[in-house]
DNA sequence: TCAATTGGTTCATTTATTGAACCGTTGGTG
DNA sequence: CACCAACGGTTCAATAAATGAACCAATTGA
């Protein structure tokens, strides 16, 4: 993709810097992460806080994410009531798998977490809200570049591949043939490559025109990962993903590989 | 004055053409609306979209608030849990008065709802989710302008007041009085000003350094305002104000004026 | 068939964006 | 206390990005 440094793509992504680990920024340090200047940086934000996308606190001076997204997100809701039945769908999944389960959905050229139900177990899986999944080192991703375009493919494996644990895999051609290796079997599994001891599996989810809008995944304790397990968790894992795809308009495509439910061999 | 005309800002204001009702708009249309040119009105759309503010359906080109809410909504909501607060307290005041109750909140220079839940009852008063309420219409928008900076409130008065009903007040100074007599009750009443046969109560609610945030309402319809239903409301209103202040780091001012309908315990 | 409207593109003009240097304030430290 | 560093915010000439009229190609409807 052409580095198209429009200015409001620019302003758009100090947005992105708002994490649940860092829920607010001052000026500066929002200058030093997006790496502009410190005058154009809080033109970006008198913008976004005039908009409502970011508000100021008095007291500290540090901006945080703005009312703006409570009303928008209720627009959309309204006319596309996705997130109530993505929250359903995982409520189900945690019920009949007993582990954390979580959809994801490309927003802005990442990948980045929609919701997550947590298990109710005392030892499992936690995630962070809105957190963005790297593309190379989680289940999710994998299989999302298994379904998605072949260019975004190719960009994504052209970024700098960051390892995350022993384990995760930094090599684009071994990326490559696991997410041809997901294509086939129309999943994928990553064996903590992102969070050690951590597993998860994740199958994709398509909208209208066939296009793969994201990921629906569970991730759970390695030590808790049997075949059984797995084979039970992938199986309702694809009526989960039947189900998003309805919710979005679109379907599993008719050339979708076959349950694997009674052949996982892992 | 607002009109700042900075390329962000009008980058955003396209957002704010989405409705419920228009949840979908073309490239021309939206052009018309923003009386932006079609070029520039793309290009925004483009960085909208990039960042998955908007997305475009293939099918029909048309556009349409994209997944980047969910997943900011999902990063503001860890960090500062105020919907799922807002939620709660709008099932309280719906289940304790039986009218239709909401809660809304500057964002962007205009007070939109966040959230609303409908009342049990067969007639009862329906809201849009996401609906910009005018100020001078509405008894939120009323309540909001008593405890807001005087500039705002000069500032929302000075712009052309439309009608919405025969009862509508449209007179600049009738409004100031209006607004002058909420801050001394501590509460605005509207009746029938923005829809017919409803009346509407409010009151406000503020955030840290005790700036006015939203307004939280009831509303009914007028067949059934009596003056107890009315005392009732309020006094519901005023415990769902001070949860509301407490959920986003305020409080009720010391000033706040005592509730005439009934003595209050704290 | 024609005419009107759609989404999208082009490119010279102009206008808003940029960034180094600056200011006043705050908070920590010897 | 004086010092210094880092903060949020401002200024303004140089510059790079935004703009918009005219232009396609493709639908749509009469």
């Amino acid at each position: 993709m052409a580095n198209t440094s429009s200015t409001v793509d620019k302003a758009l992504t100090l947005l992105g810097f708002f994490t649940e680990r860092r829920s607010a920024a001052g000026l500066s340090e929002l200058a030093r992460l997006s790496g502009f200047n410190k005058a154009t940086t809080l033109r970006f934000l008198n913008s976004l806080e005039a908009k409502g996308f970011v508000e100021q606190d008095a007291a500290t001076r540090a901006y945080h994410l703005g009312p703006a997204f409570l009303r928008f997100a209720q627009v959309r809701e309204s006319s596309f009531p996705f997130a109530r039945a993505v929250r359903d769908i995982l409520h189900g999944l945690v019920e009949k798998t007993g582990e954390t389960a979580h959809v994801s959905a490309l927003s802005g050229g990442v990948l980045a977490n929609i919701d997550r139900v947590e298990s109710k177990r005392s030892n499992r899986v936690v995630l962070d809200p809105g957190e963005v999944l790297p593309f190379h080192a989680t289940a999710s991703g994998i299989v999302y570049l298994a379904f998605a375009d072949p260019d975004v493919t190719g960009d994504a494996l052209k970024a700098p591949l960051t390892g995350h644990t022993a384990k995760t895999i930094t090599d684009p051609a071994a990326i490559r043939a696991r997410v041809d290796q997901a294509r086939a079997d129309g999943y994928a599994r990553a064996g903590e490559t992102y969070e050690d001891q951590v597993v998860g599996l994740a199958l994709p989810y398509f909208g209208p025109s066939g296009a793969v809008c994201g990921a629906v995944a569970v991730a759970l304790p390695k030590a808790r990962a049997s075949d059984g397990a797995e084979a039970l968790i992938l199986r309702e894992l694809r009526t989960a993903a039947r189900k998003l795809s309805a919710a979005c308009g679109g379907a599993l495509p008719d050339d979708f590989p076959q349950s694997p439910a009674d052949d996982v061999k892992e």
